[in-house]
DNA sequence: CTAGGTCAAATAATCGATTATTTCTAGAAA
DNA sequence: TTTCTAGAAATAATCGATTATTTGACCTAG
């Protein structure tokens, strides 16, 4: 989806499907609230069509609900689906990770280092948006090379699935202080070549995550 | 998307994505073939919105790739492609397996059972759609209690890819007789509640599936 | 006072027409 | 002959208006 946006002409549907998918990570909305077609083309002064092919495209991809005759909500959050999204990282970017450090070359561990070097840079907490987008990119650098774009297009969905949770997860400095020391050795084990135990320092971090994630998330 | 059809008034984009989705699976359009929006409108009597709308969610599901304001193509058929999916699946379908013999209850026991046979007793060559679309419900069944919905989610997704392949795959009796052998197989390891061995033989299976098809997969 | 039904307002879905972009064709220049 | 460039035709994308469905308020019957 992303690199429609790069190659020439983005459609007003491409454009506002990037918009309302960064607005649904980043809390915009609240879980369960109805999105009325009428104010979102208000909000994003856009057309009619554009917008529906949007909110399809974003229902089909997981991040909106769709009834018909009822339009489109915003997914509800639960423990246990943060349980599910949780485990299913914990497989596949295991995966992932160890295939990418297996095949990774050198052009990846420069990649690698610079995502990483431009994530630590970025202060969490003033620069809210572009710290998770540079989040994003590094998790995804890592595993980028694992060989098999499958695998790469379902941890990407289910990454923006947690981030929902991320976003409205509580500060826990101590955690978060863990979190990003673990970003360093994950590049440390990746450089180093040591598929085994970067696949379980990933899970770990996923896990950990999700603990945090956990934290904010009603009984439901 | 299916249960929508089943809850009260579909929609005609609904009803359009129901069947297109069922032309591509089995074969109506070409690999990489250019879908003429016009020419669709014609072909299922439909209003444009409703077609773009159920094209534009065919994009973002995979069966369809779009390209701005160059309109929508079907997806390339592969080597590669295939080799990708069926290794996902051994993975997915696999630990699915594993956990729903685990987990599953008597009601899911008479269901397998129930969907093996309606299947045996369907000759594939005279129903082929109704064959394949038995088929499918029989592996879902198999994988249904694994209790993760986004596992199960990202296994129909892969059938659904799979299945393009299976459509152009060539008649190979032996190798066919085999894999309805292990249909029944399968039934029964995961009534003996055989965990392990059930995900040994529906990686088999799904490898065995795959070399078949791959017999027709011209070079990439 | 409540349950059920009807009508009006709100809103989702669809249609028909218009606009913008790409693709094809033919002609001109190198 | 080949390549490049209009111009025309085809087609994708978008818009504005219309239709269909749902929601909620109000009213009546029990």
């Amino acid at each position: 989806m992303t690199d429609m946006l790069k190659q020439g002409s983005a459609t007003a549907a491409s454009r506002i499907y990037e918009t309302l998918r960064q607005d649904l990570l980043n809390g915009r909305y609240r879980a369960g609230e109805r999105l009325s077609i009428t104010r979102l083309r208000e909000t994003y002064q856009v057309g009619l069509s554009p917008l529906r092919e949007a909110l399809n495209r974003l229902a089909a991809y997981g991040l909106l609900r769709q009834e018909n005759q009822r339009g489109f909500r915003v997914l509800e959050l639960s423990r246990e689906e943060l349980a599910d999204i949780t485990e299913m990282r914990r497989q596949l970017e295991g995966r992932a990770l160890e295939l990418a450090v297996r095949h990774g070359d050198e052009e990846w561990e420069s990649q690698l280092l610079a995502a990483n070097h431009r994530l630590s840079l970025t202060d969490k907490r003033t620069f809210v948006v572009e710290w998770e987008q540079l989040h994003s990119r590094f998790h995804n650098a890592l595993v980028a090379p694992c060989g098999s774009a499958w695998l790469l297009r379902f941890i990407s969905q289910l990454h923006d699935q947690f981030d929902r949770y991320r976003r409205v997860a509580p500060r826990a400095l101590e955690l978060r202080h863990q979190l990003d020391a673990q970003h360093q050795e994950l590049v440390d084990l990746a450089l180093a070549r040591d598929a085994r135990r970067a696949r379980e320092l990933i899970e770990e971090h996923i896990t950990l995550s999700s603990e945090v994630a956990m934290l904010s998330c009603r009984q439901a």
